[in-house]
DNA sequence: TTCGCGATGTGAACGCCGTAAACTAAACAT
DNA sequence: ATGTTTAGTTTACGGCGTTCACATCGCGAA
C-alpha cells in the first residue's frame, strides 16, 4: 500500500502550493484586486501562461484559494473548540465562535474573499470544492447545536411562534440533513449565526469605527446576548486568555 | 437671486449626471469589477481620457457614485420613515428598517458597493463626502433612537452591564455627538444596527441560501427581537402590506 | 537503450484596462 | 477681436487575462 506518487505528481504538487502561497500573499498585501496570473508568474520566475498548466483560469485559482482560507479557518475553530471538554457544549460553541472572530479580525482580506461579497463571475457550483469546504465549516456550528439538543439545554421556539413559510423551508432543510434536530432548531441555528457574523462582518470590514476603535467587547456582549437567546445564559464564560 | 448657472455648467451637470448612469449601469449588470472608465466613454461616445475632465481617476468616480448610492438609500428611508406619524416611534423606527432591508435585497450589486468589504485602494478621507454621506444614513437610525430615548421607552443596560473599555469609547462617542443620549443607549444603538446588517448583508451576499430561498420572515423575527431588546416588545407591528 | 509521448513551460499576439502628455477646437470673458 | 479656460482627441506606456504555436524535458515502453 505505498503511495507511489511519482516525482512529478511531488513536483506538480509543489508547484500548486507555491503558487497559492503566492497568491495569498498578493490578496493579503495587496488587496483582493492584485491578485493576478502574471504578478504570481513574474513572481514564481515563470510567465503567465506557464499557470494554465495548473488552473484554467484565474477564477479558479482563486476559487482553489477560498477552499484553503475555509480550511486554515476550519483548522483553528476546531483546535480551538478541542481544548474544551468534550461535555462542556456551550463552552465549546463559545469557543469556536470566538475562534472565528479571532481568524476574521487577523484577516481581513482572507475574510473579505470568503465572506464578503461574492465574486459575480467566480463560479461556485453546488457540489464543487469550495462549496464542500463552506459545509465543512458551517457543520463546525451544526455539530454543537446537534450535541446542545441532545443535552435538551437548547430552547427552541414553539412551531407556531414561527412564520409559516419561513418554517416549510426550516423542515425542508432539516429533511435535507436528516438529523434528530427539528426545524425550529434550525431556526435559533440561523439566527444566533447570523449576530455572529453580523458583528465580525462589520468588525472587519470597519463599519464599527464610528463608535469602536476596539470591538471584542462588543462581540462578548453579543456572545452573552447569544446565550440568553438560546436559552442557556448561565452558562455564558467570560473567555479565558 | 437668480440661480445663473452657466450654459457650460449645465452641460457638464448632465455629462456628470450620464457618467455617472453608464458606471451604474455597469455596477449592476456586469459587476463591480466591471465599472471601467473605456467602457463608460464608449458608451457614451467618447475616449476614455476625456473622463478625466470630470474625475482625476476611476476611484474617484466610484467614490461619487457610492454617494449618490446612499442617497438613494436614504431617500427610500426617509420616505418609508414619513409615511408613519411623528408619535410612533418604534413604527418609524421599523419602516426604515424595512426600507433598508428592501432597497438592499432589491440591490446586492449597490449593497455591496456600500457596504461590503471596502476597495483598499478607495480612499475614503474622514471628512469627503462619501464619509458624510454614510453619516447621513448612520443619522436616520440615531434621529430616531433619539426620540426612543427622549420618549423614555429606551430600556438601556446599567453603566456597570458594560465593558469597561467599551463604556469608554461610548462615552467618547456621546462627547464627541453630544446629545442628550447617555453612551449606554449608543450600545443599543450599535448593537441593534449590527443585527440589522447582519441579517440583511447575509441575505444579499447569498449566505442564507443553504437554508432559506427567501429571508423576509427572518428579519421580521429579528425585528420583533429587536423590539424585545429594546425594551418596547409590544409596539412590534408586522409590516402593512 | 532508444523511442515516443505527455507534461511543462516559453514567446508572440489579441484585446482589454488606467493613466499621462501633447495637442486641437470650441466656448467664454474682456 | 483677442486671449484664456474648458472639453475633448490622439498617441503612448505598462499591466492585465487568455490563446496558440512551439520548444523541451522526464518517463514509461519497446
Amino acid at each position: 500500500m505505498t503511495v507511489a506518487i511519482s516525482r512529478r505528481d511531488r513536483l506538480r504538487e509543489e508547484t500548486v502550493r507555491e503558487i497559492k502561497a503566492v497568491a495569498r500573499r498578493q490578496l493579503v498585501e495587496e488587496g483582493p484586486g492584485a491578485i493576478a496570473l502574471r504578478g504570481i508568474a513574474r513572481e514564481m520566475g515563470m510567465t503567465a501562461p506557464g499557470l494554465y498548466r495548473y488552473y484554467s483560469s484565474l477564477e479558479e485559482l482563486i476559487a482553489s484559494l477560498t477552499v484553503d482560507l475555509y480550511d486554515d479557518l476550519v483548522a483553528g475553530m476546531e483546535s480551538a473548540r478541542d481544548v474544551v471538554p468534550l461535555d462542556d457544549v456551550m463552552g465549546r460553541l463559545l469557543a469556536v465562535s470566538r475562534a472565528f472572530r479571532t481568524w476574521s479580525v487577523g484577516h481581513p482580506p482572507e475574510f473579505g474573499l470568503i465572506f464578503g461579497q461574492p465574486i459575480t463571475a467566480l463560479s461556485m457550483p453546488p457540489e464543487g470544492p469550495a462549496a464542500k469546504a463552506a459545509a465543512r465549516f458551517g457543520g463546525i456550528f451544526r455539530e454543537i447545536f446537534g450535541q446542545l439538543w441532545s443535552s435538551g439545554l437548547l430552547r427552541v421556539p414553539a412551531e407556531d411562534e414561527l412564520d409559516p413559510l419561513m418554517r416549510r423551508q426550516l423542515a425542508a432543510y432539516a429533511k435535507r440533513i436528516g438529523g434528530p434536530l427539528p426545524p425550529e432548531a434550525y431556526y435559533v441555528f440561523a439566527a444566533c449565526w447570523v449576530r455572529v457574523y453580523g458583528v465580525v462582518a462589520m468588525e472587519v470590514f470597519g463599519k464599527l469605527r464610528w463608535v469602536f476603535e476596539e470591538s471584542a467587547a462588543l462581540f462578548e456582549t453579543e456572545l452573552r446576548q447569544l446565550a440568553r437567546f438560546l436559552g442557556v445564559s448561565e452558562s455564558y464564560r467570560p473567555p479565558t486568555s
